[in-house]
DNA sequence: TTGTACGCGTTATCAA
DNA sequence: TTGATAACGCGTACAA
């Protein structure tokens, strides 16, 4: 068998300029000649179907597993017009929110037998086009965006592509239908709610860039704590960010001019940035400042001091958009908007207003 | 022309249970039909060979343009042999390290028309079984391996696989050819001379879980250090973890008992468990203690005090272990070991040692 | 310069 | 219960 595989690869033409891989894998039909049956037979077996004599499905089964057989998932998907891949694209995996979403979603990928396409888009609009592209021509069954950061053209090039979309963290409401979000209002009135309480009554609030919906949302939450307390966000304690550390050191500064005595950060990213300016003017957190985030990521308890955040599930988020998305798959309905809670996690970089 | 096509596509057996998929891509021969060729010279203009005419090429290029035409990288990986995928293998990516090894990784495939099929082993064997499994089944053209801790059934699986293997930061030294690491000996030992010239002689080193490799080219370092200054490394200032906060915590604590005046750690996940242990015992950094980390992590500068630490280009790293990997895959020669220098990052959470 | 014919490794359909 | 045979959508000899 294995001379005359050997011999029949040997035969195709020679590699002219591509290096052809020399050694190819076992197919169904060695599998099948070894079997002494004929490959629709393997197929079956291998598949478990009842239609095939048990002794010969086990004698097959067994010849398949000694010989390392895989079948090829290239070939399967161009048959049954299912690749079983799906795409997943970040703005950036190298940020731990995305990452932890990632997690999530390749988790519960893998449980279901699909392999996951993983882009980066980096919010450049040509890396974006290739990244569409890319998953067109790869047949994913379903895509997946996370906190996107997305060019207007993007958004088109996406719904064109004829499989489910699901969002985590849409930044577009509206532009699709399925999306899994967290509680962005209720977690940042909590955090406003939780200020007040400590007596502080000139609030900043640090976002992110403008025109983003989580940021709309958190920053609706803030204003509406304040509200609610007879106090208005003045327009001077209010800044944008861009989720980065550096960013928000530069906004923190901005702000620190209108003499809050506490911020609340659109995320921990932002806290971080915050965190750093605060200190480089001499303020200590928090006796004399006050200083909140939001998603509660791995280092947020392991600051000095650990920061009042609030906790997003984000792995669990992930697995829930995958279970969305595989549910979209399969033909079925899926809950148009998922909706997770927010938690509020009091640490120490929050403490009574100095007075 | 589209018409046909429906009445084709409507001619297929109705789905009985998968759902199939109703409007199914435009294919080679659907353009070659609406360019009145054949489907090779569409083949031929698509991938702009010279053997075509220019202006039947550019109008089959506008008509495929124009409808929006993907060709299916299913189908041609199935006849080419080369899937232009490569699997991509972390320990987890939820973890700042591996997701920067993976962000440089994805761009440089996506640059060179790879794309990356994500998976997560999170060190159990069950599921690295699942995860080769499922790249050899989608015929990936090559392996990336990083931070792996793996387990001794995994080693020889991926070796099977026919395709080139390179890894990042190998743990198991000699089982594979291809790799890209970090000068890990040189840059423990700039920060224990480091330590060294700030006058600290009780430095206690606070390791990875041990038999890892990167661990024992580290604690090699540290250890060189202290010999050169006619030190010897105690065992009882030598503990270990596991690259995660809440055990460098545990392991902390172990360690101040032999009353060290700084530590140094494994990496900067390590040193963030080891700093808040340090302070819970009432000691100021880096006045009465001073702690190093390695790795250089996007917080490592935001954290109070910053953190002295190792610079690894995580995302070079990545860049360079897919530009190895892509030689090896046009089956060209490259370099075995790979190795980047180590820089030391000297901020303030070292001082002179107290007296 | 173009078209015909074939094969890639599967699954699906039919007949036996 | 099994085996021919035909797709799937592409690339590529070879012939025209």
């Amino acid at each position: 068998m294995a001379e005359e595989k050997a011999g029949k690869a040997a035969g195709i033409a020679p590699a002219q300029g591509a290096p052809r891989r020399n050694q190819r894998p076992l197919s169904i039909k060695d599998i099948a000649r070894i079997a002494r049956v004929s490959h629709p037979t393997v197929s079956r077996a291998l598949q478990n179907s009842p239609l095939v004599n048990a002794k010969t499905a086990e004698k097959i089964r067994k010849i398949a597993d000694e010989s390392g057989y895989r079948a090829s998932a290239v070939a399967r998907g161009l048959v049954t017009r299912r690749t079983r891949t799906i795409g997943l694209v970040v703005t950036t995996v190298a940020d731990p929110f995305a990452s932890e979403v990632v997690c999530g979603v390749e988790q519960t990928a893998n449980d279901h037998g699909y392999s996951v396409f993983l882009a980066d888009s980096h919010a450049d609009p040509e890396r974006e086009r290739k990244v569409v592209r890319a998953f067109a021509e790869r047949r994913v069954d379903g895509i997946l965006v996370t906190s996107s950061r997305v060019g207007a053209l993007y958004l088109p090039m996406l719904k064109e592509m004829e499989v489910p979309i699901v969002l985590v963290n849409d930044q577009h409401p509206g532009a699709f239908v399925h999306s899994v979000m967290i509680a962005n209002f209720e977690g940042m009135r909590a955090v406003a709610e939780h200020l007040l309480g400590l007596g502080h009554r000139r609030i900043a609030y640090l976002g992110d860039q403008f025109g983003y919906q989580s940021d709309a949302e958190r920053l609706a939450g803030y204003r509406a704590a304040l509200e609610a307390a007879g106090l208005s966000a003045a327009p001077e304690l209010i800044a944008h960010g861009n989720s980065k550390p550096d960013a928000a050191m530069a906004a923190m500064e901005r702000l620190l001019a209108a003499r809050p005595t506490a911020v609340c950060c659109y995320n921990d990213m932002t806290a971080l940035g915050a965190l750093r300016q605060i200190r480089a003017r001499g303020l200590r957190v928090p006796e004399d400042f006050s200083v909140t985030g939001f998603d509660d990521l791995f280092f947020a308890e392991y600051l000095q001091p650990p920061l009042t955040t609030v906790r997003q599930p984000m792995r669990r988020m992930g697995q829930l958009a995958m279970e969305s998305l595989l549910r979209l798959m399969e033909g079925e309905e899926s809950v148009p908007q998922i909706r997770v809670e927010a938690e509020l996690v009091v640490r120490a970089s929050t403490g009574r207003v100095k007075e």
